[in-house]
DNA sequence: TCGATATAGTTCAACTTTCAAGGATGAGTC
DNA sequence: GACTCATCCTTGAAAGTTGAACTATATCGA
């Protein structure tokens, strides 16, 4: 229980970590709200909705339950229910019932939800491209890709999570 | 006008790209929602706020102009008249008038403001050191420095931006 | 079978963000 | 000064998010 409440003097950052966060806050904002207006502009949806619609595309069948979604896109459930209502409003996903499971509920991308993601692919692509891997050599993309997947592993929800609920 | 419209194949992402894009997206989504709930629990308030209050205890005098406050977070001056009024009603920030130009509004960090960021500055940098300092190597961290100030430049709002007003 | 507990998903209320106006002041031009 | 246009900030409504409470179903063990 000792994460906080101790009276040692915590280690601030060094001047360089200090710069490096704060280029890293800047870049990353910088980045998921140009992505963002790409998507609302040219699709109608941010970029999570979008990426909601990516998940179901890869998916057998072109549908996930609601949990599984949830999980492969970080989110609460919650969130997940209001964001497939809206995308239903719009027709770019359907809620079909879970035969096996009462509770359950698939949500399966439509027709007209695969179209749009088809129509949309190459924008969003060329964002991603351009703001991210057309600017760093192949070396940087090594690189990025070796230290996210180190946050990532320090931020996995761990099993001792799963007794937690306030943790979700 | 030719960002898109054209009927080129568009230039996919490789394999390693795509990796590379999901273990981004993975690992920034799990940090900001990691240090979202750390300061919601431990400071009242989400991590944008948060950085809010920094901006000012750094700034002269603990305070600065609305727009200025705004461009340093990188949020909408609209964003920012809620944020500040809701960081009002908890004591944390004060408006005041600006002298010299009376459409002006300063937004100052009050002595209770200092107190909780003073309260939770260590709590916060452990998080952030847990999470990414602590994990990597120094090249590591100054490859990721690297890495973010390439991408910021691709990103920056350029002067063209400043005449396309729903940029914002 | 019953009862306790866990899981799936939704809903509600509070809060936050966005978008489109809008009111007020400042700055430039005639 | 008067006109026009830009800038500063706020507002209100709609949309999105959060966290807790809730319904319904499933699962496990006695």
């Amino acid at each position: 229980m000792g994460t906080m409440g101790d009276m040692t003097e915590p280690r601030w950052l060094t001047d360089e970590e200090q710069h490096v966060w704060r280029a890293y806050l800047h870049a990353t904002t910088l980045l998921e709200d140009h992505l963002d207006r790409q998507l609302q502009r040219d699709a109608g949806m941010p970029h999570i909705y979008y990426g909601l619609l990516v998940q179901l595309s890869q998916a057998p069948r072109r549908r996930l339950r609601m949990t599984e979604l949830a999980k492969s896109a970080k989110i609460t459930r919650s969130r997940l229910s209001h964001a497939v209502a809206r995308l239903e409003k719009n027709g770019w996903v359907r809620r079909e019932n879970c035969p096996s499971d009462k509770r359950g509920q698939f949500a399966r991308l439509t027709d007209e939800g695969t179209e749009v993601l088809r129509r949309n692919a190459p924008g969003h692509v060329a964002a991603v491209r351009q703001a991210l891997f057309d600017r760093l050599s192949p070396e940087q993309v090594k690189q990025l890709g070796t230290i996210m997947r180190v946050m990532a592993e320090g931020l996995e929800p761990t099993d001792a999570d799963a007794d937690l609920p306030w943790l979700r």
